[in-house]
DNA sequence: TATTTGAATAACTAAAATTTATGGAGATTC
DNA sequence: GAATCTCCATAAATTTTAGTTATTCAAATA
């Protein structure tokens, strides 16, 4: 190894014998013994072939050479020690990023909430949330980019297996109409019914609607038959255009919360059928996980997971 | 021993691996084995209770934290360099001070010629001549304010123990007088013919008007008899007195040689009467020696020292 | 002069880093 | 897609380094 000349234990010894003038009471207040001190000096100056004390009088003086030394030897010190400051903060959650990946549906109604509880509880951690499609995010935490992500599509056959993936929720999906819709104050309606509906929709390529038309397909709808008034590509377009009458649609129920209680939605349950999808937490077994993932897996998810989700019960 | 959580071979290790993006080829540039770093990574992971590295790929890559710790990492390292160079610096000369003592009389006439000549060689370490009494040189080269001194007069005998004095070089204090002066162009003169001149001196408590009295009533002369026309604090002002006419002196040669070759001054010997002083080196040996103060006492004195110098012959 | 205090030294012990040798996991090559 | 290559991790043995106890030495104090 191409040695350094001195060593930060070298160097700690210096400062304590610069502060006490004594080999002695350096010793003491460093809990070694007085040789100890003696040998790692004398290794020191012979390393760097100077002579750092004189050792003459009643105290230990600093030489010319020794005080050009020391003054460095703080100003390494003090950054050892601003570092370690630094890691202790990470460690505790007293800083760092953490960067959050979701789906539109997540993104804009769950995340939020999760990342104001998470934020209170560690104000010093900075979080970055990235709401994209499903592949994609799912392709930014397989490469590190996001610690870990909601979805609530399904992820690309070979991200699957280098991803862990647990269930994580149940979203449903609810149909919803205007409140002054005749249907409205049905108490459950039938599949067929639903062919009499004008649907306003999320665009085909978005998942939320990509699983919907696959659910209503699988419980033997024809989805050519519904009728589309239009689509459109927020979420929140389209409980606009419902609550104005312009038609019905399946929504996830954490969208609608508050249109529910003001009563300017309603929601219908649908005979035999219960649209519904799994919200997965993704993360990347493979890469390392900082601090503030471990803590929001573990101590922030769980507060807002259905009662069926592992994450309730296993320690992750 | 309260120990860091890091040592500075680790830095250096975590720096050549963030450098390389390998831990093998950053075993290689520090000449180490592969586990080697693999094992001083992970103790520092261990003790920072962090991870530094993401194994998983094809190179290693920094977390978060490791990119955090680098930062600290490569400002500590950098002031560890500067720290060497500054040592080195001061080792070979390019940096330090070196502070040395003279009388009056070395220090005007001889210390200017030899710092010339110290400088010219060593231009980056700063000297510091200290013109004072012989006694008070001997002190602050006793507690180390002065590296080395020369001196023309007797030190107190308590010193004289604790100093190491070497004879340096003969200083004759030559009789001079002014150029016009009857007796001035006389071989030699008697030392009667003292009690005929003027005398223009130093004041009485300078050594190296005590030199001279002790040496003439040494020799048999009655100083008492002796006319002293003024006495005068500087070298130069008797000088100035001399030439213009207003007396004869005992000055040393050594503040007189361009006189003597302008010729305004005339130095004349007298019979069975040599006034001569030793100079001497005075160091102090219980004390640290700067390599400054080494390279001064054993290259820059003997250049200016007398044939029968110790300094000339024996390595100090 | 005797005593005390602080530092150096020596011999021994404990701890730590390094090496050699080996195993495993992910890319690369044919 | 089996074989190979690279790179990192691990284990055991070795060397190096740091630390301790016991003692000596020198200077300062009383």
């Amino acid at each position: 190894m191409p040695e350094l000349p001195f060593t930060l234990d070298q160097l700690r010894i210096l400062k304590a014998i610069a502060a006490q003038g004594s080999f002695k009471k350096a010793a003491d207040i460093l809990y070694v013994t007085q040789p100890a001190v003696s040998l790692q000096i004398q290794n020191l100056e012979k390393q760097l072939e100077i002579t750092i004390f004189d050792r003459g009088g009643r105290k230990a003086l600093l030489t010319e050479a020794g005080t050009l030394l020391l003054e460095y030897c703080e100003r390494i010190l003090n950054q050892c020690d601003e570092a370690c400051k630094a890691i202790e903060d990470l460690n505790s959650l007293k800083g760092g990023t953490l960067v959050i990946g979701a789906s539109q549906t997540t993104g804009t109604y769950l995340m939020p909430r999760m990342i104001g509880l998470f934020r209170q509880k560690y104000p010093e951690v900075s979080v970055q949330l990235q709401v994209h499609s499903t592949r994609r995010t799912g392709w930014s935490v397989a490469n590190g980019q996001i610690d870990l992500a909601i979805i609530g599509g399904q992820l690309p056959g070979d991200l699957e297996n280098l991803l862990q993936v647990i269930p994580y929720a149940t979203d449903e999906l609810a149909l919803v109409l205007p409140a002054k819709h005749p249907l409205s104050n049905k108490k459950e309606l039938l599949k067929e019914d639903l062919y009499k509906l004008n649907f306003v929709t999320l665009d085909s390529q978005s998942t939320t609607r990509k699983v919907v038309d696959k659910l209503l397909k699988d419980s033997g709808l024809d989805i050519q038959r519904l009728k589309i008034e239009m689509e459109l590509n927020s979420l929140e377009a389209i409980k606009n255009a419902v609550q104005s009458g312009l038609g019905a649609s399946f929504l996830p129920v954490v969208s609608i919360e508050r249109e529910l209680d003001a009563g300017t939605i309603n929601k219908v349950s649908i005979a035999d059928l219960e649209v519904k999808r799994e919200l997965k937490l993704i993360t990347n077994p493979s890469r390392y996980t900082s601090k503030a993932s471990e803590v929001f897996k573990k101590n922030i998810l769980p507060q807002f997971a259905s009662l069926e989700s592992p994450l309730r019960h296993i320690e992750i």
